[in-house]
DNA sequence: ATCAGTACATTGTTATACATAGTACTACTA
DNA sequence: TAGTAGTACTATGTATAACAATGTACTGAT
């Protein structure tokens, strides 16, 4: 879905942080074909890459650059456990949210 | 609940929106009561004013202002119909976004 | 007269997503 | 072997949105 922009605003985080869990350890180049594969079309790769460093910066996961065998050196991500409980909490608020949400459309 | 800001972003415009329309008509301040009331303890009334004013700028409001016989006049809001479209098309996405990060918080 | 409650407005700051552009490596192919 | 497509990361500048803080102003009660 196009123009979801303002929406993904501090959400995109937790969502990032929790394909990194997913796939117990992943990098920028796949996490965004990911998000663009399964619906987030206009997410493009300047986006995910500052959420990465933003990540990196906060100690939410660990780092780790390993060649690939085809192209560039990867640099794979994983989550630790300041990220654990990060994504605990960001999961809390959002079902906090929804719920809100819900009752306000219905009012 | 505390610290949603950066969730709020981006869907705060449609929860007030959707709160004028329910009202058929309300004014900032009361909007702000109401949005604490039902948990979203850590808005501040300037951030309300902030968003009105971005309705009216975007015309998806109309406006009357009428004296109160409780403090100063009371600026109302009232949904337009580039309002209700508007609210249509931010529920449609954030649907699309509830049912993205429950599928990506099951993967 | 002062204070609490009601009501709106403004200014500056910070965080976040995006646009754009650039670097660099590998494999294929013309 | 030069060129191109695909892979992968980085950097810089911009726009938007929420918040903090402050100020104005009106009414009613003490």
């Amino acid at each position: 879905m196009k123009e979801m922009t303002e929406l993904l605003k501090g959400v995109l985080e937790g969502v990032v942080l929790q394909v990194i869990k997913s796939k117990k350890e992943t990098y920028g180049y796949e996490i965004t074909n990911y998000l663009t594969t399964i619906g987030f079309e206009d997410i493009v790769e300047g986006t995910v890459y500052t959420v990465l460093i933003r990540l990196e910066k906060r100690n939410l996961v660990e780092i780790e650059k390993r060649k690939s065998d085809l192209g560039p050196a990867r640099k794979f991500y994983r989550l630790n456990e300041n990220g654990e409980s990060y994504l605990q909490d960001f999961w809390k608020k959002w079902g906090f949210l929804v719920d809100q949400l819900t009752k306000i459309k219905k009012m």
